[in-house]
RNA sequence: GGGCCUAUAGCUCAGUUUGGUUAGAGCGCUUCCCUGAUAAGGAAGAGGUCGGUGGUUCAAGUCCACCUAGGCCCA
């Protein structure tokens, strides 16, 4: 027997006991080992960063990491998953230093970098446990026990052993390169951490006279005249070391009102404006090399450079087509000022100071001394034009410091060298959505840079390489290599700083003292080396490792691209010559109310708990799934969640209540059987057919990652079977009707188990109510169980067709009932019909738009009444289009200007019929290539669309007014029996009394039928006892009921 | 400056792959209907220059080009 199901449902109450039951019943466990032994599906859990309290937009991520793992558990795969936590990094190091009130490394040094590695240490396990608590609220089934943390021992010596590798294989070196570079932090910044990291700002733009020297020979020409520079970063003046110009651009020497400057040609309209000006003299650039200036300011000293050069770079789209160079600040200056053997000069400390012997800006933040050049510059009549400029600049992704462009030294991944086996992993890689693989992604990939691994910070993976004074390096992959090289057992040793810097061994090479170099690698590395290091392979899991590389399917959302999806495919192709998974599904971010992306930062993030114990975690997890295209940016908010509520999960839920309800009323159990499929109504036919086929049509959707599909599919059919399928069956379900229970029972499994993997735990529940009790030999959890089966003669495709006709043609009677004024409670004589394929229609079917429609008999709208309808024919033009193509209007024209009645008559005599089109000569045109409709002509209510027409016969007589009239009561009498809260299968007495003749005659007339709809064991005319309740009627009767006991 | 994405009803979004003459859904609003599961359901109405311009085509929300606005990413 079913368990009671009540139509009303608490859903979040309903959930805790959910978890309850799972943590009881450990069946996330047991999913999992029964299903060990069958071909392996293999996922990776990205890891969160555990460096802040968990928001929505990290429940995205994790409902798509939960949903295709169990789906493809259902569907007979083993799925194993290891949860991760991320632990490193810049963002755990400030989040401590805030804690402990830093403000830089300084700080951090004075505190002991022992104890501030442990304080990092103790704030990752405590926000993981915020995750944990969130990832088993909203049902994301991950192993956490034995997840992997970034930070663990076996881990970052994998890590090593994977750095040794590409050591190995000349791919890891130190370089000094220009680099974005947090002064704050003390840290450069990788690309992809840059890509984080861009704001707008507002900088000045400035246009600064830099005077050729009057030894020159062009200043001799122009006396006075002066080389017109634009920069961004006035700071950077003090280095200035060189102008740079394009060769073969055009300069001008141009003459204003009061001086010389020389600019691009192409600027001057945008330099000068309407100001008059003459152009004394062109050049190309090239004829400008070498030609000395005087720089903006002395502060520094710089030997031997301030003349102009030369390089390709430049551009004349924006400025003066004069750059300025200061090699320590540019990539670009620092390769061309290299090529003129000038020198790299940077006054600016690690800190962003200026140095302190600096004049005027002496100790100064670099970009605190924009303002003090320019008003310096102003003042010596240097500055042309100041003006505010708006760009977006970097700026440190997690402190929102400026960063600087700066020479440091720095060790590199060159991914460069293996961009070609990158680009074809790649292509060998299934990205959802498509468009991302050679769009986003691969853009990316094809302009690869180098990987600026290290980081000069505290709280990471320390770069495993050995240095001696000699500068011999020595990699190290592992503590036992560590040992061996440093000749005493160090396998102990915590691998972090300060522990690992403190072990030194002798060089292999030299035999001098090598100690570690002082670096840790950037984060990104550690979750890049997850399909490795998660395992401890190689020191340990060989086997497991093996099988489950590369991986089927992970899932992150976009800001990934160049995220981990880059660095788990660089390290792995570097490593093993492969990327390490297969289906990549990248999502789009999760936007707040008004649009905007939810970030700490904006203090507009929703907290998840709170909103899935108001709405439930099922409609959070089916929002995310199913509502809006999960590629696109999302808005999410409580009205768009409560809709799925209602709309979806509470319609599903009716639908279980209203069988149990009917199914304990009737005493009736799955196990008592019933007919065969074959031999039940056509209307269960149908439903169970639309079932078969919404399962397997989901099941194509999640093979290939489209869970807006598969919603569509599930919202749609769950409509069907409450809207359609229970409200035409009701009466069976009222007299226990066991195909109509067997019917519905079936497919609520159906919907059930395709439901489980989107809505885990309202699934769970009806399953524990419906299911579980009902068949002994059903799972204990749904999410035990397996994906329904399938075979294509289960789905009758004709059957559908039909079954849309029907209800088509109910819309089309309802509007026309609308339209009549005539309530659909009063039944009619009649309604006709005429649309194609009505002919097929068997009288079951019939009988559903007759019910429906409340009317005695359909019948078909034949040449028999050509009296009673007017014809009209449009073209299609679809199909002439197919054959006409240029003449397709000449020839709708014709078909429109033809007598309807005639064509439609000899059409369907001959299957064809001749039409003369000017211009063409004479054409054949069959039922295919119009569009008929037929509409009766007075006394009927009629609706047509698409060629299909319904119409009402209005005319009423006494007796159907009377029927009509009957059926008033019993609907007022139902209305009564629910006031009076009585039980669906409780027996009524009814009383009635009316002066009404008509009405009299009515209730006399269908007395039985009465009684017989209101379960009234007795139907008496006369005012009843005092204590029977009375039924508020509309009508002129007075009705009385009581319960029969 | 470059790349990608988006633009359809008051709001949130389908539809665009494969062009077809009345462009849909949900929410909200108005009126009516139905109700022995439903916090439901149905019908009708108001509400659309399908971002703009031009092109291809017998035919463009759909294909092409350019432009505009917004977002994301990169410089």
């Amino acid at each position: 027997m079913y368990r009671a199901v009540p139509a009303q449902v608490d859903l979040p109450a309903l959930e805790h006991e959910v978890l309850a039951m799972w943590d009881a019943e450990r069946v996330f466990e047991a999913s999992v080992a029964q299903s060990e032994g069958r071909p392996l599906w293999v996922f990776y859990e990205g890891p969160p960063t555990a460096n802040g309290t968990p928001g929505t937009h990290h429940v995205e991520a994790r409902v798509f990491k939960d949903v295709f793992p169990r789906y493809r558990t259902m569907k007979g795969y083993y799925v194993p998953r290891q949860a991760g936590w991320d632990c490193h990094g810049l963002p755990v190091e400030l989040a401590v230093e805030k804690e402990l009130g830093f403000t830089g490394k300084q700080d951090i040094e004075a505190y002991g970098v022992a104890e501030f590695n442990a304080r990092c240490r103790e704030s990752v396990l405590r926000h993981v446990d915020e995750f944990a608590d969130m990832t088993r609220r909203m049902g994301y089934w991950v192993d956490m026990d034995r997840a992997y943390w970034t930070m663990d021992k076996d881990y970052v010596q994998s890590v090593w052993w994977s750095l040794k590798q590409i050591f190995d294989q000349g791919l890891l070196a130190q370089d000094h390169r220009v680099a974005p570079y947090c002064p704050r932090c003390g840290t450069g910044l990788s690309d992809h951490e840059l890509a984080q990291g861009y704001e707008t700002v507002v900088d000045p733009s400035v246009f600064v006279r830099f005077p050729v020297r009057t030894d020159e020979a062009l200043a001799q020409r122009y006396p006075g005249a002066s080389l017109l520079v634009w920069t961004t970063t006035p700071w950077t003046l003090v280095s200035n070391t060189a102008v740079a110009v394009k060769p073969d651009a055009t300069y001008a020497v141009v003459r204003t009102d009061d001086e010389t400057l020389i600019v691009a040609e192409e600027l001057i309209a945008a330099i000068f404006g309407d100001a008059e000006v003459a152009i004394l003299e062109t050049m190309p650039g090239s004829a400008l090399e070498r030609v000395g200036y005087v720089r903006p300011f002395d502060f520094v000293d710089i030997p031997d450079a301030h003349f102009v050069l030369l390089a390709d770079y430049v551009t004349t789209d924006d400025g003066t087509g004069l750059v300025h160079q200061a090699p320590a600040f540019g990539a670009d200056d620092l390769v061309t000022c290299r090529r003129y053997g000038l020198p790299v000069v940077n006054p600016i400390r690690p800190d962003g100071h200026f140095e302190d012997a600096v004049p005027v800006v002496g100790d100064m933040f670099f970009k605190k001394a924009d303002e003090t050049l320019i008003a310096d510059l102003e003042q010596r009549g240097l500055m042309f034009r100041h003006l505010a400029y708006e760009h977006s600049y970097p700026h440190c992704w997690r402190c929102h410091t400026p960063l600087v462009y700066y020479a440091q030294p720095s060790w590199y991944i060159r991914t460069t060298e293996r961009k070609e086996e990158l680009l074809a992993q790649n292509e060998q890689t299934n990205w959802f959505p498509e468009t991302i693989k050679w769009g986003r992604y691969g853009d990316w990939l094809t302009n690869n840079v180098d990987w600026a691994l290290s980081r000069n910070r505290y709280w990471g993976t320390p770069l495993p390489i050995w240095r001696c004074p000699e500068g011999h390096l020595v990699a190290v992959g592992s503590l036992a290599e560590l040992s061996e090289l440093a000749g005493r057992d160090v396998s102990d040793t915590d691998p972090h700083r300060p522990y690992v810097d403190d072990i030194t061994l002798p060089c292999p090479t030299c035999s001098a003292e090598a100690r570690r170099v002082p670096e840790v690698i950037d984060g990104w590395y550690d979750s890049g080396s997850m399909p490795f290091a998660a395992l401890g392979y190689p020191h340990r899991n060989e086997a497991e490792f093996a099988a489950q590389f590369p991986a089927d399917f992970i899932c992150e959302a976009i800001d990934q691209t160049r995220g981990w999806f880059y660095t788990l495919m660089a390290v792995n192709t570097l490593v093993f010559g492969e990327s390490s998974y297969r289906n990549v599904v990248c999502l789009g971010h999760i936007l707040d109310e008004d649009g905007r992306k939810m970030s700490k930062h904006l203090g507009n993030i929703l907290a998840p708990i709170p909103l899935m114990d108001e709405h439930g975690a099922d409609a959070l997890r089916w929002f995310m799934l199913a509502s809006g295209s999960p590629w696109q940016a999302r808005r999410v908010g409580h009205t768009a969640i409560a809709d799925v509520v209602r709309k979806t999960l509470l319609t599903y839920w009716n639908t279980v209540s209203f069988q149990s309800l009917y199914a304990r009323t009737a005493g009736w159990q799955p196990s008592d059987g019933a007919p065969a499929p074959a031999d039940r109504p056509v209307i269960d036919r149908w439903v169970l057919s639309e079932a078969a086929r919404m399962a397997h049509e989901v099941d194509l959707a999640l093979e290939s990652f489209d869970t807006q599909r598969a919603g569509r599919l599930l919202s749609t059919f769950i409509d069907d079977l409450s809207n359609w399928y229970v409200r035409r069956s009701r009466r069976r379900f009222w007299d226990g009707d066991p195909a109509a229970l067997a019917t519905l029972h079936e497919a609520l499994r159906t919907v059930t188990l395709c439901l489980a993997p989107f809505t885990p735990f309202i699934t769970e529940r009806v399953w524990q109510d419906l299911f579980r009790p009902t068949d002994p030999s059903a799972p204990s959890s749904v999410h035990l169980a397996s994906w329904p089966s399938w075979h294509p003669a289960d789905v009758d495709t004709a059957l559908g067709e039909q079954m849309t006709l029907v209800r088509r043609l109910v819309e089309l009677g309802r509007a026309a009932r609308a339209t009549s004024s005539v309530r659909t409670r009063q039944p009619l004589r009649r309604a006709l019909v005429s649309a194609p394929g009505w002919a097929t229609l068997g009288a079951a079917l019939r009988d559903q738009v007759a019910e429906e429609l409340n009317v005695l008999e359909l019948e078909s709208l034949s040449d028999d009444d050509s009296g009673l309808v007017d014809v009209s024919v449009k073209a299609n033009f679809r199909a002439l289009g197919a054959r006409f193509g240029k003449q397709t209007p000449a020839v709708a024209q014709a078909v429109a200007g033809a007598d309807p009645t005639s064509l439609v008559s000899s059409m369907r005599a001959q299957g064809s019929v001749v039409v003369t089109v000017p211009e063409v000569g004479e054409v054949t045109v069959t039922e295919d290539d119009v569009i008929v409709t037929e509409t009766p002509r007075e006394g009927w209510a009629v609706v047509s669309e698409g060629g299909e027409s319904l119409a009402l016969d209005l005319h009423l007589d006494d007796a159907l007014v009377r029927a009509g009239l009957a059926r008033e009561i019993v609907r007022t009498l139902q209305e009564g029996r629910k006031t009076a809260g009585l039980e669906v299968s409780d027996r009524i007495r009814v009383w009635w009394a009316s002066k009404d003749d008509l009405l009299a005659a009515a209730i006399m007339e269908h007395s039985e039928d009465i009684a017989r709809e209101v379960l009234a064991i007795e139907f008496a005319n006369g005012p009843g006892p005092d204590d029977a309740f009375p039924v508020d009627a509309d009508l002129p009767a007075s009705l009385r009921l009581s319960r029969a006991h």
